[in-house]
RNA sequence: GGUCCUGUGGCCGAGUGGCUAGGCUGAGCUCUGCAAAAGCUCCUACAGCGGUUCGAAUCCGCUCGGGACCUCCA
């Protein structure tokens, strides 16, 4: 099954087979967040596409070790290597000391992580964590040839480094190009090419997050970090690097050379990359403005919301459309997927009580080939959806008796439900706990009682008023032919 | 301005040179005291104009529209 998957590869735009180095085994390592604000959905998209990238090659039998770092130094507020660091921005504008920022910002960040259930990476290193291995890594760099210092800042020499490799690989593009579009810099440059970018950035005097270096005091560059964490993590080369697609241009694109220059091997085998989250057409982000965050889409609270979708519905609503293509939020949107993820839910819940029988009405391994076809094709889960909904409709057919299933059809849809809904695309069911509840559950079961002996003397008045009643504490009452059985709704 | 992506039915969203994606919504029917759920049926698209082809929504060209990156952002 491992030999089976197709992975798109921005560094070739295609689809190429995946072979990882090491058999059974896999690399992974995904930009992760800068922690000096709240996470905004456009992030959170990455993350969950990933989490499911991740669980899926878990499910395949891959040995994985997912690394996902925490920005929390060196990245830079304005224009190129001006400004001032983003945490010490932030830090002054709250009276905090960075490191204050960063650990209340990677909490918030962890929490909303658990709430959409994403699974933690194997290791979540810290870019003030390695400042060394960072440091190091311009040394060697230098040592290489491809940087010059100028005034305590280093700085990475494209256009040397592009006689040998090429500089704008992983977007397709020549450096005469890349040139050609770069804007006019400010006059003032100790930059010799105007794509150079910072490695090692001097510090103004009243910069907070300061650390010595052979270049005196300082903090590294934008890009530095992933290079020297993945290679210290992954190796010098390793399999998957993943991202948003923001970061393909310039942040990807200077960690291939970065790391290049020093290891003299290119970094990594498969390059993937997310798609962009947009709120009526409009990119998602930061500066514009237009985003919302995770706790105000759970809550509602939010001019551009109508309502609460909780942290299972959005992830539904996410797994609905591919990785690489945009993702456009809307209430109807939303709403769609809530209704649809309610029932596929219920059909997951109708399946444990089926009644086997001697005849088969389906062919479930084709089925089963479909789901997993369907997820090797670059871990299509829109289309894995659609082939869930057809054994949606296989299990209700089943349940009213139309289509026969014989024990091993249910044995294996429920193994595949299970799978690829909850293993795989990392759903699960939120009402789950409150229905365990044993007390409910008594009560549940003699109120329902209560109500079959009133509909027995036909007061059906009274009979409805309980169901409305419930129904107003999100408790649904079903009259199927057996028995009445009830739900708790969500919200 | 440069580079690139994209335009699918009421909405969301896959996909392939010729065969029903799927979800949500709407209409009808079955079931039901009613409701809900479920089942069945219907509404059935591929921006426009050319071209290639026996045949294109799917390939090519142009036009129009949308978006991304080139500047911090996943």
């Amino acid at each position: 099954m491992q030999d089976q998957l197709v992975i798109y590869n921005t560094l070739t735009r295609s689809k190429e087979k995946f072979t990882p180095i090491n058999k059974g085994m896999v690399g992974l390592y995904v930009c992760g967040p800068t922690v000096y604000n709240d996470v905004h959905l456009g992030n959170c998209r990455t993350f969950i596409s990933f989490d499911m990238i991740y669980r899926y090659l878990l499910h395949l039998g891959f040995k994985v070790r997912y690394v996902r770092n925490i920005t929390d130094a060196g990245h830079l507020e304005g224009d190129r290597d001006e400004g001032d660091d983003k945490f010490s921005k932030k830090a002054k504008l709250e009276q905090l000391e960075p490191m204050e920022i960063v650990q209340k910002y990677t909490l918030g960040f962890h929490d909303v992580m658990r709430q959409f259930n994403a699974l933690p990476p194997s290791i979540e290193p810290t870019a003030t964590g390695h400042i060394c291995e960072q440091i190091e890594m311009v040394k060697q760099i230098l040592a290489n040839g491809y940087a010059y210092e100028a005034d305590g800042t280093v700085y990475f020499d494209v256009e040397k480094y592009n006689k040998e490799f090429p500089y704008g690989q992983l977007t397709n593009r020549n450096l005469e190009d890349l040139i050609a579009n770069t804007r006019e810099l400010h006059g003032q440059d100790e930059k010799k090419g105007r794509l150079d970018f910072a490695l090692w950035i001097k510090a103004k005097p009243e910069h907070l997050m300061r650390w010595p270096s052979p270049w005196g005091w300082g903090f590294p560059g934008w890009h530095i970090e992933c290079s020297a964490m993945s290679s210290k993590y992954l190796g010098d080369t390793f399999d998957i690097h993943g991202g948003g697609m923001d970061l393909q241009a310039t942040h990807h694109t200077n960690e291939i050379a970065q790391s290049q220059a020093c290891n003299h091997k290119a970094p990594v085998n498969y390059w993937m990359h997310t798609n962009m989250l947009t709120v009526n057409g409009v990119r998602m982000s930061k500066t514009a403005g237009n985003g919302f965050l995770p706790g105000e889409l759970f809550t509602g609270n939010h001019p551009l919301l109508e309502k609460g979708y909780s942290p299972m519905a959005v992830r539904f609503f996410m797994m609905q459309t591919h990785y690489r293509s945009t993702l456009d939020f809307s209430n109807e949107a939303l709403q769609a997927s809530e209704k649809g993820y309610a029932r596929l839910l219920a059909a997951i819940k109708t399946l444990e009580n089926l009644k086997p029988s001697d005849a088969s009405g389906i062919f479930i391994n084709d089925h089963k080939k479909a789901c997993y076809d369907a997820m090797n094709d670059d871990f299509n889960t829109p289309i894995l959806v659609a082939e869930l909904f057809e054994l949606v409709s296989v299990i209700n057919s089943a349940n009213i008796g139309k289509t026969p299933l014989t024990a091993n059809d249910i044995s294996i849809l429920k193994e595949l439900m299970h799978s690829f809904v909850f293993d795989v695309m990392g759903l699960k069911d939120e009402v789950a706990n409150v229905a365990d509840n044993k007390v409910l559950d008594g009560v549940m079961k003699i109120v329902l009682d209560i109500r079959k002996d009133i509909k027995a003397r036909k007061d059906f008045a009274a009979s409805d008023k309980l169901r409305d009643d419930l129904n107003k504490l999100n408790i649904t009452i079903k009259d199927t032919k057996e028995a009445a059985v009830w739900s708790i709704s969500q919200q």
